[in-house]
DNA sequence: GACATGCATGGAATCGATTACATCGACGTG
DNA sequence: CACGTCGATGTAATCGATTCCATGCATGTC
């Protein structure tokens, strides 16, 4: 492959007039311009980002540390966050988490190794050393979705306190009494906040949330379709169930459908995080939507301010309520932006 | 940030003894390995990635590049990509080109200034020069899920024909005889072939396949709307719709719904890919499911072959079909391995 | 005891860029 | 005409690693 020298020598100039060029530096002759140009084309060369990013200390490139690429929201996040860092001049490095503690340490490790410029975390629990190090070092950072607490780096986040307010309120106007919750894992912000506000809507109606009805699960579908089946098997079942993610939904339609019970009749069910998939389920879902695009590109900008010296600002943006017809109310047809909000 | 001329001063050796610590090189005193291991420790050190590929001209990266992040099959391919490649020694950048040639070849560009070792791509199009002088000047490249004929380049895919054909006499079976096909690209192998194979089969049962009935899609949800929509309006629409991909049939079941007709009563659908959703969906669609978990690997498997000299093997797997509700006749239960296939 | 062998180590070149500094010529000004 | 200024260019240092080569020392052999 070409290198910078190989240009010089074809255009006859020295590598700094190259480099110059290349840089839009303004002190180079015109000749010298259209001679370096030529023989960049003929060359077909192209700068080694890889030598460049040595000697300016600068790569150009942010890491997304996402907790798990097979949630539909995950993935749209991710692709909102490279679409967004693009059109700022910045590529973008996936690790995929997986929900595992070690695997998201592994990928932090080999981001910074290579020196990328900021990185995005959703973390998947309380905080690893290594992570908290390098916030400490200053390494410029970002939490997305999820966050950790005590620790001074920006959040770019969606608050769904309201939104299940909403939904509590949707449900009791519904009749159901009885509301159960499959929670994420407790050492994450979204695993404990969700379960936190679903329990303080519900005592703003007077309703207790058991702990027989607080399921543990941990942001795989697997989780939820176990923790459905032991709230079916209670003496009492609940008569709705509210996923804290899609994929634990998908598990809790899974564990149901197995038993040959329908939704909403025998359960109902509402989950956190919206998804296309949802409209077209049986029944369609109603759900706590995010505006997933938005936090993504948020979450880049604050990273990016961050980086190139600006001060970074946390953002919290709203989730919604989208009623379909997995609680018991038909929906007449989507889209259905029905939020109104009644105090009991 | 330490580099490794800290470390040296630190240990009270040189340089060359550090990295040679580092590297496992025989010749090394063990007291000077304790010593340099400790000011590692003590350091926080970690090697700069960015400086051992410029000396070594090697980035233990691949990359690579696919159609669309938020189509689940391609996340569940980048998903076992990644995970092959991180068990062989190698990170993964990964490019979203989201169906669009120009983005493709944004990414392939990137990817190729960072030196990356190998390349993984599932082209949208024909092939840009800039992919093919890359496979040229000799990039290691494999082609995963499509790829472009006449392209001296490993190709790791899944077949589908066979499947194709289980389906078709799946449908014959049912009564049905008026099928149709929301093709992809024309571009993209995956678009054309699948088309190619499903008019082949129909002609095994005597049944035509008019151009009333290929629609053309691009791959995503929308496209399948549109197509869907048109086959509805026409004076004779078919009785089966086979969408060329999962997003396409998510398209496909909007617009049937859109209009208040139900599958499979009114319009039987089934489509390429498997996913999770696809159990849930109001009815359970019928679909010819890929091995893509073991696409990935054997991708990567082949694209490290050829990096590390050995030679690379083109792999082709088999696509099964997986019946469910969507077509017509109620299965039974999950999982249903119904792949009996029945000559005319 | 002289010399070959081999291990441990350090010095310095190198990868491909960027950039501070030096140089040189042309030009404008007093 | 001498000198300062400025634009264009080249030389060389530098980033942080790896690795070739030379050196020094201990050990083994005759």
């Amino acid at each position: 492959m070409a290198s910078i020298k190989d240009v010089a020598a074809a255009a006859g100039v020295s590598v700094a007039t190259v480099s110059r060029v290349l840089n839009d530096h303004p002190s180079v002759s015109a000749d010298a311009r259209t001679r370096v140009l030529a023989a960049v084309d003929v060359l077909g060369y192209r700068p080694n980002a890889v030598a460049r990013s040595l000697r300016t200390d600068q790569t150009h490139t942010l890491g997304l540390v996402i907790s798990d690429v097979l949630n539909p929201y995950f993935a749209e996040l991710a692709r909102s966050v490279e679409e967004e860092a693009r059109a700022l001049g910045y590529s973008v490095i996936i690790g995929n988490a997986d929900e595992r503690p070690d695997l998201q340490d592994h990928h932090v490790r080999t981001l910074l190794d290579r020196r990328i410029d900021g990185l995005l975390v959703s973390p998947t629990d309380g905080g690893s050393p290594l992570m908290l190090d390098a916030a400490r070092a200053g390494t410029p950072m970002v939490f997305v979705d999820r966050w950790i607490p005590g620790v001074d780096v920006p959040v770019v986040r969606a608050d769904g306190r309201a939104a299940i307010r909403d939904l509590v309120a949707h449900l009791y106007g519904l009749g159901h009494r009885r509301l159960a919750i499959i929670a994420g894992p407790a050492a994450t912000t979204t695993g404990s906040e969700r379960v936190e506000a679903f329990r303080a809507a519900m005592a703003e109606y007077g309703l207790p949330l058991p702990d027989a009805y607080t399921g543990q699960g941990d942001f795989q579908a697997e989780s939820g379709r176990r923790v459905t089946e032991g709230f079916l098997d209670l003496p009492e079942p609940p008569e709705v169930v509210f996923a804290a993610d899609n994929l634990m939904a998908l598990g809790a339609l899974d564990a149901v459908r197995a038993r040959g019970l329908r939704v909403p009749d025998d359960l109902a069910l509402a989950a956190f995080d919206d998804i296309p998939w949802f409209v077209h389920t049986d029944p369609p879902v109603t759900v706590l939507a995010q505006p997933t695009g938005e936090l993504g590109r948020a979450a880049v900008r604050a990273l990016v301010d961050r980086i190139e010296g600006r001060p970074p600002e946390s953002v919290t943006l709203a989730a919604r309520l989208v009623v379909r017809r997995s609680c018991g109310e038909p929906a007449l047809h989507e889209p259905s932006p029905a939020t109104n909000r009644s105090q009991p």
